[in-house]
DNA sequence: ACCTGAACACCGTTCAAGT
DNA sequence: ACCTGAACACCGTTCAAGT
């Protein structure tokens, strides 16, 4: 059922992705789905779980660009991904599974640093996206030539700063 | 109608500002919002210009942590505020008021730095509102003791980052 | 120029009742 | 345990018609 919702997500969008609609693609009533998940939230905190599934285990010895973009990939691997775990970690459901990682990437007690990478992350990523599906729409503004062009440059430029902010930390 | 429409994205919140709501707000038919707009979209990007416009002009002399804080300060002065601003960034509606400042702070003649910043800015903020309201709800996991308690801390963080970079580049 | 009235095609959620 | 049927209180948007 998370699967079917996943599937029907990429292929629809977030904001396509209703529980009628869910439903009908499972051959049921809307009201089944209320069985098994008190609210869309809670489905939707399921995907978001799910969506993060793949991010490899927190290891320090993997350095934070390369952790960083393995959790923008995938993000990036479901249309809307990033808006989705957005909702759901703002409601503090689901795993840590992310900051996790990037902590562990940063060599660092406290989380605080990680914290704002994944803001950052979640931030872009979301915004990729939006644009994304607008031009897909033909919904963009005539002046952007090519809308996603240099979101890869941008994200670097980010990486690279809190990893600047790491390597001023541990030489103490 | 734009002021109407702010206020009652800060009484209501953004889930729950809807043309109709908005119309009887204004004793008018929701029919006849669409004279003035085309679309919800338009509307709120309408919204979000207001809520940018009371961010500084660029002036090299500001300080970077000073230039995101006004624009932390303007999302925080509505409800979702960043959340709105995010979704018509992405359709590249608005102005780039705040990547000019951003950018400025930056003394950065390319915008790929300020670009950085300001999805960080707006990734941090939405996700501090996204909490907000779900702290006034109480829909919040019982293991978060204080939802908000470390966000400037998080914030203070990512924009050091932010810094360092921009110190490391000007000494070449 | 600006708005109404009525409709179209949808939403999330609840809850008694069925099996 | 798991699902249906029917309802409640909503959505954004369109469009002929009014003034």
């Amino acid at each position: 059922m998370v699967d079917c919702a996943l599937r029907l997500l990429d292929r629809v969008g977030l904001p396509d992705l209703s529980m009628r609609r869910l439903a009908t693609e499972l051959d049921v009533q809307p009201s089944a789905l209320y069985w098994h998940f008190a609210s869309k939230q809670e489905l939707l905190a399921a995907v978001a779980e799910r969506i993060l599934d793949t991010i490899p285990a927190p290891d320090a010895a993997t350095s934070l660009a390369d952790t960083a973009g393995s959790i923008r990939d995938a993000l990036l691997a479901y249309r809307d991904g990033a808006e989705v775990v957005m909702s759901t970690y703002a409601l503090r459901l689901g795993t840590r599974r992310a900051q996790d990682a990037l902590g562990a990437s940063l060599g660092d007690a406290d989380q605080t640093a990680a914290d704002a990478v994944f803001e950052f992350v979640l931030g872009h990523t979301t915004l990729l996206q939006q644009r994304m599906h607008a031009q897909s729409i033909g919904a963009v503004a005539p002046d952007a030539a090519d809308p996603t062009a240099h979101a890869d440059e941008v994200f670097d430029a980010g990486i690279r700063a809190f990893g600047s902010l790491s390597a001023a930390r541990s030489p103490r």
